[in-house]
DNA sequence: CGCGACGTTGATTTGCCTCAACGATTGTGG
DNA sequence: CCACAATCGTTGAGGCAAATCAACGTCGCG
């Protein structure tokens, strides 16, 4: 549940937990149905509940690149168009039925300001997130696509099943052709 | 000065400054000296007050990847090791002479609780740390070595003419010989 | 001066992409 | 419930961006 997630980083009593639940809205997402469009300006943050999402943009060519997979229990947005309040360039998408929390930057705001903690709640997973990012930054510059995909299966165990090839390529960043053979690669060798 | 960049984002009474910089220890690090090396654990966060310093990792081919530069105005840290309190495997190194003040994990705890605003100050920073971060991501998948230098050079104007190429080649991803063939081509274009 | 780091250039190799063709699977409307 | 389209995964042939390895000139600096 979402309070078990919050707790993990900080302790609230009762009133706080009633006000941030209060802020939280529901919302059910279909396969493949879009929660954010290119071009939109992103307005909240979103808690995957259960499901899982795929937040992703478009190059000029018309390729997708796979920024971020959000299983339950991840927080997903696209955070430079919530912290400019400018369009972005991302797309979510929904990988499977999806159910969510989304929280307004609005009412993002109003928490601050009511229960300051959650200034450190949301710092705490913003670090996080960003020492990830960095980690796939590094492992895009030093890895071969073969080592990235073996280091994607022990980070998302689940995800390899349930995920369509294309888009796990579109992850480590190869095309689904080089992955395909890449994995028959793998599988032969073992 | 450091008060001006922390006020950019929360504002300060006069205790509170005091109280902020009181926690602050200067350093100064010449050309080529180490702040943080590889396999320590990293306890502070520091702030460039002038010059420039660089976060790279080596990877197990002895290759530098270059993860950050931080100009004056910027802060730098090894984020994972802070955070986690495990030994990391970024090295912090001065490309210039140059003048930090560092804050220890231990001081930030106590100024989190004393002047909570400065959770808030800090997740911002993280917070556009995160959105630079996910960019560079996107621009190693999408674009070409040429696209990415030609990005640099808009980002970092005044690093490029006193930066060792090298280190240029090591940020966009690219080795020494391919980065030189690479200038000489665009310098023949224009 | 002489050493070591840097930048350049050439020849060759390689990891990954492109384009194209073809089955297998999934989904959809009639 | 079937027919057909769309998407997906596989495989082959060929191409290109960038790496590798090696040689050489240059510069800053102890």
């Amino acid at each position: 549940m979402i309070l078990d997630s919050v707790g993990k980083h900080i302790t609230l009593d009762e009133n706080e937990k009633e006000l941030f639940t209060s802020l939280l809205q529901y919302k059910k997402i279909r396969h493949r149905q879009y929660l954010l469009n290119e071009g939109e300006i992103c307005l909240w943050s979103a808690f995957v509940f259960k499901g899982c999402l795929k937040g992703f943009t478009m190059d000029k060519n018309g390729f997708d690149h796979i920024l971020s997979f959000a299983p339950a229990g991840w927080w997903i947005a696209d955070l430079y168009s919530l912290i400019s309040g400018k369009p972005g360039k991302m797309n979510i998408e929904a990988v499977e039925e999806t159910d969510v929390f989304l929280l307004s930057k609005k009412d993002q705001e109003t928490l601050y300001v009511r229960v300051p903690k959650f200034e450190r709640f949301f710092r705490i997973i913003t670090e996080n997130s960003l020492v990830a990012s960095q980690q796939r930054l590094l492992d895009n510059l030093s890895l071969t696509a073969e080592e990235r995909y073996l280091k994607f299966c022990t980070i998302y165990p689940t995800l390899i099943n349930q995920l369509p090839q294309k888009q796990i390529a579109s992850y480590i960043g190869v095309t689904p052709e080089f992955f395909s053979r890449m994995r028959s690669n793998l599988l032969r060798k073992k």
